[in-house]
DNA sequence: ATGAAAGCGCTAACAC
DNA sequence: GTGTTAGCGCTTTCAT
C-alpha cells in the first residue's frame, strides 16, 4: 500500500493554531477566507496549514456549522446523452459557486426506493437535483428528510421544477414535418409515466388533428427514449401495410434507432423518410444524415437547476415554481418533402416555408 | 414547497431516549442492532424512532467514530456501456455488503484535478474505487487523503489494480481473424494514456508478426474507444489503396463505428469486411449484424473492485496487487472469411480523393 | 443490561 | 483583530 500507515491522523485545526502560534478561532478564520484576520498573520497560517497538509474536517464542519458546499444529484441513465449534457451544466453552475456535486444513480428504472441513499446524500449535501422524470418516490423521501429539492421533468410539479417547452416543442416539430407536406407521420413515445412524453405526444395528436388529417393510432409507437427501443418502433412503423412518409421521434435517441432501421430497410433519410428528433444532443449533428430536432437548451437547463437550488438554499425563493425553457426547430438533412413515388397518398407540391429556426414562448423563470 | 419548515431539525438520538425513558447511550445500542440492550426496551426504542423519523446524523457519527457505510467511485464517460456495467456490479456488492456508493465524474478526460473533490470523496467514504485509466493525479490526491484506493486498469499499478486480460483478449481477437484467412488486418486503439489500449496494439503486433505478416502502419488507425473516433478510423482505412479485408476494434464502441462506416461505405459485414470488437458490451449483441467480440466480465470486476476494497478496509489484503481477470472470445455475426472478389485487390472503383466530408453538416450557432 | 463522562474537529456568539 | 466559551450529535470507555 502507500507508505503511510492505514490510521495516520490528518492535521487538525488545532495544530496549525498551535504552530501558528494563535488560536484555533483565528486559524479558522484565516483557513475559511473570513474576515477578522490580519494579513500578516492570516499569510503564516495558511502558509503552516498548506505545509503540514491541514485539509477541514467536513464531518465536524458540517456538525459544527449545518453546512457544507456539496450539492447533490440524484439520476438515472447516466449512458444518456441528455443525463451528461444536464450534468455537465450543472457541474459548471456549481464549481462557479464554490460547490461540488455528489451524485447517485440508480442503475434500474424501477430499482427499489433506498432510503439510505437519500439520508446519505441528504446530510452530505445542502439540497439536491432530482433527475428522475419517473419516480415520484425519491422526491417524497428527499423532501422529508427536509432539504430542498430542484426535479427535471418532475410529473407531478412538487417543489421547483426545471423543464422545457415540451409541448409546443413537439408542435413546432410537427408543423415542420406538414408543412413539408407529409401527411402520414408516425410518432414513438417515450415511457408514459414521463411528463414530458406525454406532452409531446399530446402536441403530435393536436398537430394531425388541427390539419384536419385523421389519427391513425397504428402510426403511434411505444418507446422509451432509446435508440434500441427507436430501431424496433420503427421497423413495425415501416412494415405497415401504408407506412409513414415521416417518423417523429419523442428523443434524438430514438431518432437514431429509426435511422438504422431506415437503413436497415434499404430505405435513404430524408428521400424516402424524414425523421425529426427531440432534445438536440451533440449526436445529433453527427449522425448521417444530421438530424432535424428540436433543440431544447439542457446544458443551460442544468446550470439553471443549481442557480435555483443555490437561489433557494439563500431564502430566494424562484418567482415561479416551475421554471420552462423554450425549444428551437434545428433543420438539418433528415427531412425534405415526402418521396412521390413512394408516398401513398397524392404527390402534393411542397415548399418549405419556415427555413428558419422556429422558437417556441419563452416562458420567464428564476 | 414542503410543509416543513425549512429549519425544521430532526430528531435526535436524545429526543428517541428520552421519549423512551432511557439513556443515550441505550438508544444508540438498539438503533445500531448492538448487544446490550434487552429485547422489550430495544423493540420500544424502535418504534419511538421510527414514530418520530430518527434518522442517524452521519456527519455526527463519523465524528465521533470515524466510519460510515460508504465508498466513493470516481470515474469518467458515464456514457460509456463499459463504465455503466462497472458501476452495476459495483453498485451490487456494495449493497449486499450493506454499504452505499458515492460517484464523483470527470466531466472531461483532461479537466484538471479538482482537491476539494478527492478530499470531499475521501472524506464522505471509507474508501475509493477509481475508474480514470487515464488520470494518475487522482489517484495520488486520493491516496494523499488516506483512503485506500482500487484502482481500474491504471497505467501503474500503485496499490490495487482490477483489469482484464488485454494482451492475451486481443491475441485472440487476431488469431481468429488471421485463422479465418485474413492477411490484411487494421486495428483502432484506444488512447495512448489507457494501458489496456497499448496491451491491445502490443497483441495486434505481435500476432502479425506470429505469422510471418508483415507491419503496415498504415493499417494501424488512433481512436479513443468511441464510436465515433472509430467511424473516422475506419472510414480512412477502408480508403486506403490496399484496404483492410477485416477490422479488429480496440472496444465494441469503436467497432460500432467501424460497421456504421461499413455500411456508408456500401459494404457488406461479414461479407466484405469482418470487424471485431473488444468487451462484449450489451449494444455489441444487438448490433446489425451481431457484433463478434472479446468478452471481459465487466460486471464482475466491479463486484470485484468492491469487494478488494471492502478486504482491504477489514485489514485483509489480498493476495495479489493486481487482479487479472480472464477474457473469451464471443464469436457472432460480424466475421466471416475474407471474400476473395474483394481481398488482396487493389482498391476498387473508388478514389482516393475527394471524399465527402460527412461531419459538415449546419450546426445550429448556440 | 444500562448509564455517565469525555471527547471527535469544528464554528457561532460573544467577549476583550 | 483576536481569544473564550459552548456546543453540534454521536460513540467511545469505563462505571454500575
Amino acid at each position: 500500500m502507500t507508505s503511510r500507515s492505514p490510521n495516520h491522523r490528518s492535521p487538525t485545526l488545532d495544530e496549525v493554531a498551535a504552530l501558528a502560534g494563535v488560536s484555533r478561532m483565528t486559524a479558522s478564520r484565516a483557513v475559511n477566507n473570513r474576515p477578522g484576520v490580519s494579513e500578516q498573520v492570516r499569510e503564516d497560517i495558511l502558509r503552516i496549514a498548506k505545509e503540514i497538509g491541514y485539509v477541514v474536517n467536513r464531518a465536524a464542519q458540517k456538525l459544527a456549522s449545518g453546512g457544507t458546499r456539496v450539492i447533490g444529484l440524484v439520476t438515472i441513465y447516466l449512458h444518456s446523452p441528455f443525463t451528461t449534457e444536464f450534468m455537465s451544466g450543472a457541474a459548471r453552475a456549481a464549481r462557479t459557486a464554490g460547490y461540488e456535486i455528489l451524485l447517485y444513480s440508480l442503475l434500474e428504472p424501477d430499482e427499489k426506493l433506498r432510503e439510505g441513499v437519500t439520508q446519505l446524500l441528504a446530510q452530505s449535501a445542502l439540497g439536491v437535483i432530482s433527475v428522475l422524470p419517473h419516480r415520484q418516490d425519491y422526491f417524497a423521501a428527499l423532501a422529508a428528510a427536509n432539504v430542498p429539492v430542484i426535479t427535471v421533468e418532475s410529473a407531478q410539479a412538487a417543489g421547483f421544477d426545471i423543464r422545457c417547452d415540451n409541448y409546443n416543442g413537439a408542435r413546432t416539430a410537427m408543423r415542420h414535418l406538414l408543412d413539408l407536406g407529409h401527411r402520414r407521420i408516425g410518432h414513438i413515445i417515450g415511457n408514459e409515466r414521463i411528463a414530458s412524453a406525454l406532452e409531446r405526444r399530446r402536441a403530435y395528436d393536436d398537430a394531425v388533428i388541427e390539419r384536419g388529417l385523421e389519427l391513425d393510432p397504428s402510426l403511434v409507437e411505444k418507446g422509451d427514449y432509446s435508440q434500441p427501443a427507436g430501431f424496433v418502433a420503427a421497423r413495425r412503423l415501416l412494415a405497415l401495410p401504408h407506412p409513414p412518409t415521416a417518423i417523429f421521434a419523442g428523443a434524438d435517441c430514438a431518432a437514431l434507432g429509426v435511422l438504422e432501421a431506415a437503413h436497415a430497410a434499404g430505405l435513404r433519410v430524408p428521400e424516402d423518410l424524414s425523421v425529426v428528433g427531440f432534445d438536440d444532443i451533440p449526436q445529433a449533428a453527427q449522425a448521417h444524415p444530421p438530424l432535424t430536432t428540436i433543440r431544447q437548451p439542457i446544458e443551460q437547463m442544468g446550470r439553471s437547476a443549481v442557480n435555483t437550488l443555490l437561489a433557494v438554499l439563500a431564502g430566494i425563493e424562484p418567482v415561479s415554481p416551475v421554471i420552462t425553457f423554450p425549444t428551437d426547430l434545428i433543420v438539418r438533412g433528415s427531412t425534405a418533402p415526402p418521396n412521390p413515388k413512394r408516398a401513398g397518398g397524392p404527390a402534393r407540391k411542397r415548399r418549405t416555408k419556415p427555413r428558419c429556426r422556429l422558437t417556441s414562448a419563452a416562458v420567464p423563470g428564476q
